[in-house]
DNA sequence: CTTAACTTAGACAGATCGGTCTAGTTTGGA
DNA sequence: TCCAAACTAGACCGATCTGTCTAAGTTAAG
């Protein structure tokens, strides 16, 4: 392994149990150089400031996300299974935190954090919108275009509501909830 | 007005809007006794300290909603204009620091920027709850018992979800095709 | 008018913030 | 083996943070 992506790594992992657990705002570089068992410095030369490093977190969570539901896809298949993939993903991203104290959608709260018109707030929203838009690629084989976009849009709204109730509850009960509710509604139509 | 009252309000006042707008961490002491118009020693007579400040704004979006939708309410009647009533608070609330910059629920938007276990999440969380069941109660003259707290379920996460979405965006679109989806819900039983 | 509660402006404290810099060490590849 | 790139520890900077204190001014009720 490169040691310039060892140094860069560890101060990613760093700060993504950080900036989940405690806020970003809340941490502090030192705490995050402490936690990377890093240089300062090192955390400078990987990034062009702390705004850089919560930018590349932002990046990766979303990148994680991905991962998940690709996981989650190649075992499914289309239609329901693809929408449930998505639910699914969700579900892996909870539990996977769990033990850390499950707090809802990294994604979301980071937003919370960032005032009207931050760029990071524009990665947020275009990740929720690209959930949007994969449920409403699932449901486009199973029915009209309109219902499909109608029925993508409610999902959506359904997981993001569960995943923030969930965080708040501190497990995932909630979702499983949510999951059974997506689940009816797909296997109706 | 008693002048201790002014001093607490113009505070609480100043500290609901920069608080919703940048962020609870983000916003100095300084800054909130300066939009106030006040003395730091008003702040500290007032409140124990900045977390008291804090706990007494989350209390105080908490009522906020309330008295939104006891307005509602009493224009409306049970049933589903009661449920709706609970959705009209939200978009009403939305609406209201719409100029300003809607940025999605003030209470979520706090949790999030707090760490698991503390104190304020438990008022978020309790609110969220009495959402619920709230909802419930409109339903549960509507159908079973069973199936009213399942709706109330799923209504109120399609709430949370799409404040959460509409506050990304930045307007209350995404809030209003909430609505429709409730509103259909809740008119097929 | 007097008095006690409340207010003001601002100095001040100690801690912590993000970020820079230096000087020396480790490391991987040619 | 040697060199350049990456890394280390930690001093240091100015700014800002929450919170305390003082001293003087305002206000309302008795």
């Amino acid at each position: 392994m490169a040691p310039r992506i060892a140094a860069r790594t560890k101060l990613l992992d760093a700060a993504a149990q950080l900036f989940y657990a405690e806020g970003i705002s809340a941490t502090g570089i030192d705490a995050v150089i402490a936690k990377a068992g890093v240089a300062k410095m090192s955390l400078y030369n990987n990034f062009e400031s702390k705004t850089g490093l919560v930018m590349a977190y932002l990046e990766a969570r979303h990148q994680e996300w991905s991962g998940l539901y690709q996981a989650r896809l190649e075992k499914a298949g289309d239609g329901a299974d693809g929408v449930l993939a998505v639910v699914d993903a969700y579900i892996d991203h909870a539990e996977a935190g769990y033990e850390h104290g499950f707090r809802g959608c990294g994604l979301l709260n980071a937003a919370a954090e960032l005032p009207a018109g931050d760029p990071g707030r524009s990665i947020v929203a275009a990740h929720k919108l690209q959930v949007e838009q994969l449920l409403a690629g699932h449901l486009a084989s199973m029915t009209t275009k309109k219902q499909a976009e109608a029925l993508a849009g409610q999902i959506s709204f359904l997981l993001e509501g569960a995943i923030s109730r969930a965080g708040l509850e501190g497990n995932s009960a909630l979702l499983l909830r949510a999951r059974a509710m997506i689940s009816d509604i797909v296997k109706a139509l």
